[in-house]
DNA sequence: CCACTATTTGGAAACGATTCCAAAATTGTC
DNA sequence: GACAATTTTGGAATCGTTTCCAAATAGTGG
């Protein structure tokens, strides 16, 4: 069942069937509409594959998940496929370890098949930057700044992760907290929680607070695991902390678990603040202090930047979400 | 650069070149060596909608997910991917919420495109029971059973979720609980809760112990904000019950809540056990008892049978995977 | 060295769409 | 009613592969 079937069954010719198929103009109403019904009718859908080959290859758009965990790319996600799908882009996702080797090659997969265009949502952009260097389509890095990296195709939306991490900080530092330690941020780095983590130790140090990294900082992974792990040797360094910051909510949760298990009671020895308002901070026993992202503005922005720069082929942009605080049990006042 | 120019480039026609791209025999060591030396000064890629239009359309096997914030599918799609992987089979994966509709689109979209397969994680197969009628593709549901759906091309994997339920309400019994509460399973019904629910009914009347459904029994969508009303729904209706059993790990943490905003405490007052062992059970405060599922098992299956219906013709197969109760702190004995 | 088979090669046809240009039909004007 | 301008239509050429068949080459045994 072809585009020539169709016209053959309608009586017009093929071209008048891809006009429609196209929503081209000069094509009757009277033969539009005989067109659809017949297409209707045959259950006919267009041979993409033939489609995009014809229109010099056009595959959807393709977005990187890093991190399945993080339920805030869950959110994003969302939003950011309707205000695609209003402009009639589809998306392709895939999920992977924030590995570079698994990056590296779904990202040449995927590039191999020409999409319109890419998004990154999360990962530690080093591992892919050598990647961009052969991406020829624009993309989006979603939750981290591009705007440093030099890529001319690259646009980024993200949050200032340095202002909202002073915010909590100084929170924290409002409520009498003197001795605060901070959990997160792999042992090779991430531009998100480096960010997360300068900005707390700037809001720390601005009030004449000592913060020595080596003491109270401790790198760890992005789940809860890393989180229990981390609290505890910060904890057998620290036994003075009154407050821990985790730089994500998946880490605070096993922090959480940490400190319980030296019996040890949140907020009452020690306070307990995360990143990114996910469900586990929402529900968890007591109640996480966070930093909210608008994840439904933040895929809308991805979105809208994406299909300007397809589309109209804007220049990249660099757009940054507003954060809120979330003020829960986990922090007490001293 | 496309075939011709690699062809003329190297000396060779097209049909060697063809030949030398998808190792096939009746090509000399010469000739191939030379091919893959000019392709590779290229850079050369085939470009893939030529080659599935002619292959009469061959997209890579797609994979739907259904309900982002469950974690176990994040770790059954890394085997799985990595099994067909290792079969040379890429792997689309489309994240969805359980909504007909949704779901519906999906497929079609993903259908137009002729996969060599699908797979199906989560979700309520009656949801996507019409769509099935389109597919031509081998298929595998994934977390539900499809022996019974009577679809020709449709697997399955799974764990039996009947008899787990009833092992672990049987953990529950063994431990002096009598009054036993049951929350989860979406109103609308969804094939591995009433599997679940059945289980675990069954469980408990074989004591001799009624279970009234209308009464033990509370319904709820499978989120935190499921769980913390429906348990809030069954603790109003029964101040007498000893355990809730949530039907998932993610309502379990929003029942938990639910439980500490009454006032009460668990295990002390209340017992509370899960499904699934997702992080959230091994770190909440208690960790909660559970049922673990081998995700990578079930993956690496799922992957395994799709290949061999692929490429075997092999028929559809249903496989049962096996499933541990995995003991922890929410339960006590009484 | 020949006849015959097996291997290697070249290239036309096909896959199913889009795109263009020319032809046909319609509309408008005087 | 004739002619120009415009809209609508048909269909060949094209995109970059694979697949087939025929042709060329290499290999073998007598």
């Amino acid at each position: 069942m072809n585009i020539r079937d169709i016209a053959a069954k309608a009586g017009y010719g093929v071209g008048t069937v891809s006009r429609v198929i196209n929503d081209q103009p000069n094509v009757s109403e009277q033969a539009r509409a005989r067109i659809l019904t017949v297409m209707e009718e045959c259950g006919y859908e267009p041979n993409s594959n033939a489609r995009y080959l014809k229109m010099q290859s056009q595959t959807p758009v393709a977005a990187f998940v890093m991190g399945v965990g993080n339920r805030l790319f869950g959110d994003i996600l969302g939003p950011l496929q309707t205000t695609l799908a209003e402009a009639n882009e589809d998306l392709v996702v895939t999920y992977l370890d924030d590995d570079a080797d698994e990056v590296r090659a779904a990202i040449a997969y995927q590039n191999a098949r020409h999409p319109k265009g890419m998004l990154f949502l999360g990962g530690e952009p080093r591992y892919f930057a050598e990647a961009f260097h052969e991406i020829e389509v624009p993309s989006v890095l979603v939750t981290g700044s591009a705007a440093d990296l030099g890529f001319e195709r690259l646009s980024s939306v993200t949050i200032d992760n340095e202002a909202a991490a002073r915010c909590l900080c100084e929170h924290l530092l409002e409520h009498g907290h003197r001795r605060i330690g901070i959990i997160g941020g792999s042992k090779t780095g991430n531009q998100t929680s480096t960010l997360r983590l300068a900005g707390a130790v700037a809001a720390i140090r601005a009030r004449g607070i000592s913060f020595d990294i080596a003491r109270d900082y401790e790198p760890c992974d992005f789940h809860e695991a890393g989180g229990y792990e981390a609290a505890q040797r910060l904890l057998d360094r620290n036994g003075d902390l009154t407050a821990i910051f985790a730089l994500g909510d998946v880490i605070a949760f096993g922090a959480l678990r940490a400190i319980v298990d030296r019996g040890l009671r949140v907020p009452r020895d020690i306070s307990l603040a995360g990143f990114d308002d996910t469900s586990f901070s929402q529900y968890a026993v007591p109640r996480i202090t966070t930093i909210r992202q608008n994840a439904e503005q933040l895929g809308r922005a991805a979105a809208r930047i994406l299909l300007a720069n397809m589309h109209d082929g804007a220049p990249a942009a660099h757009e940054v979400g507003p954060f809120e605080l979330i003020e829960r049990e986990s922090v007490r006042a001293l």
